[in-house]
DNA sequence: TAACCGTGGAG
DNA sequence: TCTCCAAGGTT
């Protein structure tokens, strides 16, 4: 039978059927207890759970998404909070975007479905920042609808259990992998089939080195039994990460640092000291600043992915309360919306007093 | 399609 | 120290 767009052969159908009963005892039995999957759990904490785990590990999740529900617990909490607290709230696992997204998915929830977390994949997909999987996640664990997912760990259990060669970011199998979820989404319980999938990813079927002696598809698995399962999927080798060299100034007044909304894609709206690209003259950024006394506190690396950015940073004292900008306490930024970047300035213009740049040996 | 978007933990 | 990469989405 020729493979059409969204379905998958009478053989696939059979595997699938059976590594889905496995994978449901399993679960059953070995499931992590996850706060997101307590009883009671609802579809907005889904939500936000999914929103973070997002190329985000579970153990640095576990923190923010206690955080986010104390103080969000419903889509209409965040609407009601500023862009800002939320950002705050979100300050320090990275991927900002998914912040200001959800803020404004929780709008759009309040104007657009009466403060309920809409059904079906469709209306979830037209959220913002709620994307395929995202939609099949909520739709399938929190509404329990028979919607596919497909993640990096379904990806990797899938193209093991059935050998599936080739790129798997490219669109046929991509298509695939989606028509193969979707056979094991077509189940009452496709929530917890979803979810076994991505646990055996998570726990068993693991990038490197997984512990096939304790799979329960071991059995169906076709990558185990080539003997290989590390083979797949293919992995696309990837780009190293520019060079990046810029200038930050931090200008100080009266004890406090000053930082300005991040006009970057990279951490918008978030809290950052004054930085230019490139190697800028310390002195002349000062005059533009309205500051003097520049000092020179030597070399931040911050590593993203793809940008190794290389701060020369300066702090200058500011001749007048500045009128634009946050001015911060050092030891007081909780709840501020601050990446780790300015974290590093900070550091290193609270740790290097003098004028001279520190090496380490 | 490919580039871009953060961060930290594991090996 | 360095490489890999984690429950992706948008442009």
């Amino acid at each position: 039978m020729l493979r059409g767009e969204n379905s998958i052969g009478p053989d696939e159908a059979a595997r699938v059927e059976a590594a889905r009963e496995a994978l449901l005892g399993w679960y059953a039995a070995s499931a992590r207890a996850l706060p997101w999957r307590a009883r009671g759990t609802t579809a907005w904490a889904t939500w936000v759970s999914e929103v973070m785990l997002q190329q985000t590990r579970v153990e640095t999740v576990l923190p923010y998404f206690a955080r986010f529900m104390e103080r969000f617990p419903t889509p209409r909490h965040m609407a009601e909070a500023s862009e800002a607290e939320v950002l705050g709230q979100w300050a320090g696992i990275g991927y900002y975007r998914r912040a200001r997204f959800l803020h404004a998915g929780a709008k759009a929830v309040c104007e657009r479905h009466g403060g309920e977390v809409p059904r079906g994949v469709e209306a979830l997909r037209a959220l913002d920042g709620v994307g395929e999987y995202t939609a099949g996640a909520i739709a399938s664990i929190a509404f329990g609808e028979r919607a596919a997912l497909v993640d990096g760990n379904v990806e990797r259990v899938l193209t093991r259990v059935f050998a599936i060669e080739g790129d798997p970011k490219s669109s046929a199998v991509k298509k695939h992998l989606w028509a193969l979820a979707a056979g094991f989404a077509d189940h009452p319980d496709a929530g917890a089939v979803n979810q076994s999938l991505m646990e055996l990813g998570a726990t068993v079927c693991a990038p490197t080195a997984p512990r096939c002696l304790t799979c329960p598809v071991r059995s169906m698995c076709r990558a185990a039994q080539e003997g290989e399962p590390e083979r797949y999927p293919e992995k696309a080798p990837r780009k190293a990460p520019r060079d990046e060299d810029w200038t930050a100034l931090l200008g100080l007044y009266q004890g406090r640092a000053l930082l300005v909304q991040s006009a970057l894609g990279r951490w918008e709206g978030m809290l950052v000291p004054v930085m230019v690209p490139g190697a800028v003259d310390p002195a002349s950024l000062a005059g533009r600043a309205g500051a003097h006394a520049v000092m020179d506190h030597g070399v931040v690396v911050h590593v993203l992915t793809h940008a190794r950015m290389r701060l020369r940073v300066f702090s200058a004292t500011l001749d007048e309360a500045p009128t634009e900008g946050t001015l911060v306490s050092m030891d007081a930024l909780a709840g501020l919306a601050v990446p780790k970047v300015t974290l590093r300035v900070l550091s290193a213009v609270r740790s290097s007093g003098d004028a001279a740049p520190r090496r380490r040996r």
